[in-house]
DNA sequence: CTGAAAGCGCTTACAG
DNA sequence: CTGAAAGCGCTTACAG
């Protein structure tokens, strides 16, 4: 049942040129319409496709994207697999996934690969350790190869290269001022990803929020066991209202130590935080969350990408902000 | 910077032919040291990498694999995908993923276009609605067509191809003989997948452990109201005295009801679930799980896609079971 | 309307 | 030890 059917076999059956066959097979209007009608019948009987490395070869486009993911177990970025793969769909794009987990060396491996011009562009959310050791080197050498790439989610950093993410300070600033509404007085943050361009931002927009109205109240630790010594710290001696979490591991931290200290949520603690909308819901009590639709980042980075891919000369570069939304839930409700 | 050099232009640079450049390039034993030197040299300044696509088109390998997902936002295909990941990177193979969304029809739509022979093999855990309108013909195709197929986590199928999973009837027969030995009387299942092979197969594993000694408890819906419906009277009518949960949406939706009905976990009911260990431990309290190891699952997956591609021709197939292990954490403990 | 030829960038048997 | 030629499976300018 193997080996798929060529042109030649094809062109050999029906006692015509190559060429002719392959013409008739995109429709060229040098084709008389009966010959076009003999070829495709005999193409359909023997299922004939094109074999796409051929093609690929012939228009030196690999028909392929790589979508460089950090951690494929934070839903965040699953979700935005998702939206990329959607869109890559109605594109006819394939998507080669690589995961760096959040690993400089791995990233700069996989860019390496990926200079080489295996893939038409390249979609990267750059990995922690890369942000932390501040080497960007192969990321910019990748784009001085003029291959197309739009960094997605983690964007705050000083390249000429399209960006498509959220408004992490606003994000927090908005938050912070929603929690004033409230009426409540200590307003802190949690935060495992302080040292990262995303989580800085936050803790920026908390800042600014506050003002210097209130003192400052920040639980940050990449670390979990000292997360939790500081979260306790913020719940138990500074007894915190309100707690803005910054990502998945300190929402669930400060939810669980709540638990574990017999604070009520939102009783004696509100929370809101960074987890996905599905998860927050089951949550007992219901997390408010912040939705970044990642689908919808997913999307657009595809489409921002296979706009640069088109346009490969075209000088300006475009930073797409998503617009996120506050979910209201049972973790911040008032008395 | 763009336009990578050829082959043909090193050539031309060295004054030797092409065939001398490519058998230096790959250590020929046919050149002298020292052109191998030179080509070597000039090849490393100009960062010379051999296009992909024309070595896959000359090999008639394209170097990748497919790999076929039902839904990315759940964390176990999200890790089987990390775990297929990390093997693939050693195997020196490119990834490229498929999201089917649990629809036969895109899942169609994707294995026709992978059986052009577009990839070397392919990883595939069967849609829902496949599993349901029972129509497998594009596998069987795909099989048939002599591309190397393994199918994952969803094995319950009676085809002649490599399988890799795990043994889902014992992990609920398990499971059920433990929550026995805690002395409990009255135990139930919930579940929103019983219409699949691994959801049946875990009802079964359930019923033999029960044989007929105890009634059956099962609240199985695939829709959310229904399901809340049934678990509810389970719960509160027939005062079960655990649940065994088959996966993340009946897992979660006990965890919550327990919580808005006033029950005590582990108190007044117990609970097994089938979700990721990180979020069971952040639960509160923490939810005694089964790990289904699907990093190894991945692992393995692409260990033995690997191993037929390198053998075609070889007759017999293989069914890998990978142990699972019960973790035992707040929701079972004992008084 | 059809076909021969060149070419995409490689590899490899074969000749010298 | 080096190179010319054929070929992987296509597409497309060009000739007829």
């Amino acid at each position: 049942m193997k080996n798929r059917i060529t042109l030649k076999e094809l062109a050999k059956l029906l006692n015509v040129s190559v060429s002719t066959v392959s013409k008739a097979l995109n429709d060229s209007p040098e084709i008389s319409p009966k010959t076009i009608q003999r070829v495709k019948e005999l193409a359909a009987l023997h299922k004939y496709r094109p074999n796409p490395t051929a093609v690929n070869l012939k228009s030196s486009k690999s028909g392929t994207i790589g979508v460089i993911i950090p951690n494929i177990s934070n839903a965040f970025f699953a979700n935005v697999l998702s939206g990329i793969e959607a869109q890559a769909q109605k594109e006819g794009l394939q998507v080669i996934t690589y995961i760096s987990n959040e690993s400089w060396e791995e990233e700069k491996k996989i860019v390496e690969m990926l200079a080489t011009g295996f893939v038409d562009g390249v979609l990267i959310a750059i990995a922690e350790e890369t942000q932390r050791k501040k080497e960007f080197g192969h990321i910019q050498n990748l784009i001085d190869y003029d291959i197309p790439v739009v960094l997605y989610d983690r964007i705050d950093f000083d390249m000429t290269v399209d960006k498509i993410g959220v408004d992490d300070r606003k994000i927090f600033f908005d938050a912070t001022k929603y929690l004033q509404t409230l009426n409540l007085k200590k307003i802190g943050i949690a935060t495992s990803i302080h040292h990262m361009g995303v989580g800085k931002l936050r803790i920026t927009g908390y800042k600014e929020a506050l003002a210097s109205k209130e003192d400052f109240f920040i639980a940050n630790s990449a670390k979990p066991d000292s997360l939790r010594e500081k979260l306790l710290k913020l719940m138990l001696q500074d007894k915190v209202d309100a707690l803005l979490c910054s990502d998945f591991e300190s929402t669930m931290m400060a939810y669980r130590l709540a638990f574990e200290n017999g604070l009520g949520i939102p009783k004696d603690l509100k929370i809101v935080g960074f987890i996905n909308g599905k998860l927050a819901r089951y949550l007992a009590p219901s997390v408010s969350y912040v939705d970044q639709k990642p689908e919808r980042i997913g999307e657009n980075a595809m489409i921002l990408l296979k706009k640069r891919i088109n346009n490969p000369n075209e000088k300006g570069r475009d930073t797409q902000i998503v617009e996120t939304e506050l979910v209201h839930l049972e973790s911040t409700a008032s008395a």
